[in-house]
DNA sequence: CTGTTAGCGCATTCAC
DNA sequence: GTGAATGCGCTAACAG
């Protein structure tokens, strides 16, 4: 893949100076048709491209910017990722991928590294854990998803909307025996904010709480639903899919099916397996997408720090 | 994150010249330990880091690799790309990742954009349609997933292996009316292979192969089992878990138990959902693992092209 | 051991 | 319109 011809050749080649070359490559206006067509020519032929080294090197960008993943087989964040990779490169940026692995030493030694390189921005896959003072440097370059914090662009799901929505539905129906399967409050969003949702609702519409709380695994949906079973509960809310997965397999297996399991994630497996399960879409796609172009609009200057919301809805 | 501190500067800072500068900092040897230390000391004290856009001009690799993924929320190559990932940072490779939505145009684009840059390396998951022509210049810093390809340094799975591990289990168990449900043969691994393997399995050993080919959905598996039922079958191969899982699915419905099914790539769901399943694993895992050696130890030079075969063994 | 010099490939004045 | 210099930040070859 060795194409170390440089602007120089290609100059000699098309009998002319470098710094027409470089203005043909650049779109700059003062060259003259014939001459512009000639070098074009030359830099076909020869699979001419000039090095992003060096112009980056130039002072000028590098178009890469960096994905900062918690895990990559996160489907949700999957999801986000996938929507956010055609924005970039429609822009002529190149996304480095990283892992975090929930770690803010791990965000920390990457940033160290995106350093070096004239990384042009970053989307950070935000948990908990994650300090300020090591993410407000970059706050120029940077968006967080999933959560938020003070003096950074960021774009959230609405993890109290989903829930309140579940909740509303489930209220309509007449059910209010409604049971919540969440995971610990440690973790902010999926953790902390649905559960308190859930016992806000609760309070507000005068229903008892009935709370469980687990992992976010199978399992764990499995494994604690008999709990909110013993309390004589109508409906459940799984603080996600894949909870609710578990909770249903156990509904099956001990044949119980007037309870309505609620779900968070718009899982596709969970409609398929267990096709009269609720859940909300959080829209993962668009969030993505909405901090891909917040990230790119920051970049080029044409929007400020911004915090954002994305709103979820009922899936069938 | 401006860090507009240059080597000169820092050499200006401590008194010596850049060329100083640039030894202690590539760790060479001719520095004496005084100035070395008071280098060091600068460079910690004023956070420097330098360039790598211009240590990349000076010929020097820019330790980007690029990962193409033909999915990003495909579980399997998920697995293998979160196994390479540490060992390239472990190098000092940051990887790039892009997606090819298997279209061969799309790679095309992508390898056009890496010369572009300096990259070093790539992993290319291989899919059907990709022609040789266009990977071949790439031979030396190129390793492909899943496929492999005459000169071209790869890393497969052992699909027929996978189909022979279950169908000797089972015809040990004296299961011998197996049907098999696959996926079109224009998808190299997960279709001609697998369903060539039972085909060639069932003939070496006297049996009557029954196949259907659909998707590598679960709605597939839910929708072709029920032809292999007419023909009386006692167990059944899914090309894949995703349809064992919908193949599953639609026995728990009809209440078949005396159906054993397998599956291929130990999806957890799978067991957590239908314990009674079997499924091998193919080791993505390992794969990853072994391309990600593989390139690196192409790049520097110490070892050539070469074409793994990763085993893969049932699961419980 | 250390400073000086000369490019790497490109974009950008500035003359012609 | 176009070519010849100049410098980006860094490493390498050459002097001291």
């Amino acid at each position: 893949m060795q194409n170390r011809l440089t602007i120089n050749d290609i100059a000699r080649l098309s009998g002319v100076g470098k710094s027409t070359v470089s203005r043909v490559l650049n779109n700059e206006g003062n060259v003259s048709p014939q001459t512009r067509e000639r070098v074009l020519q030359v830099i076909e032929q020869e699979h001419f491209s000039p090095s992003k080294s060096a112009r980056a090197m130039r002072g000028f960008s590098d178009k890469i910017v960096a994905i900062i993943v918690s895990r990559l087989d996160s489907p949700s964040e999957n999801q986000a990722v996938r929507a956010m990779l055609p924005l970039f490169y429609q822009q002529g940026y190149d996304p480095i991928v990283l892992e975090s692995q929930f770690s803010a030493e791990r965000v920390k030694e990457h940033l160290q590294v995106l350093k070096q390189r004239n990384i042009d921005g970053v989307v950070l896959f935000g948990f908990t854990g994650l300090s300020a003072q090591m993410l407000t440097p970059w706050k120029d370059k940077l968006v967080m998803l999933a959560r938020d914090m003070p003096g950074l662009s960021s774009v959230c799901y609405d993890d109290a909307g989903a829930v309140q929505l579940l909740m509303q539905k489930l209220l309509a129906q007449d059910i209010r025996s409604v049971g919540f399967i969440g995971v610990s409050p440690h973790d902010t969003t999926t953790g902390q904010r649905r559960s308190e949702a859930y016992r806000a609702f609760c309070q507000e519409h005068h229903l008892t709480p009935h709370i469980v709380l687990g992992e976010l695994t199978y399992q764990s949906g499995f494994e604690l639903i008999p709990q909110l079973l013993d309390r004589d509960i109508q409906a459940v809310i799984c603080a996600s899919d894949t909870i609710a997965i578990g909770a249903q397999k156990y509904l099956q297996q001990q044949q119980i099916r007037d309870v309505q399991v609620c779900g968070i994630g718009n899982n596709p497996l969970l409609h398929f397996l267990f096709p009269q399960s609720l859940s909300v879409e959080l829209g993962y796609g668009a969030g993505g997408e909405a901090a891909a172009k917040q990230l790119l609009a920051q970049l080029d200057g044409s929007a400020t720090l911004q915090q954002l919301i994305i709103p979820g809805q009922l899936a069938v």
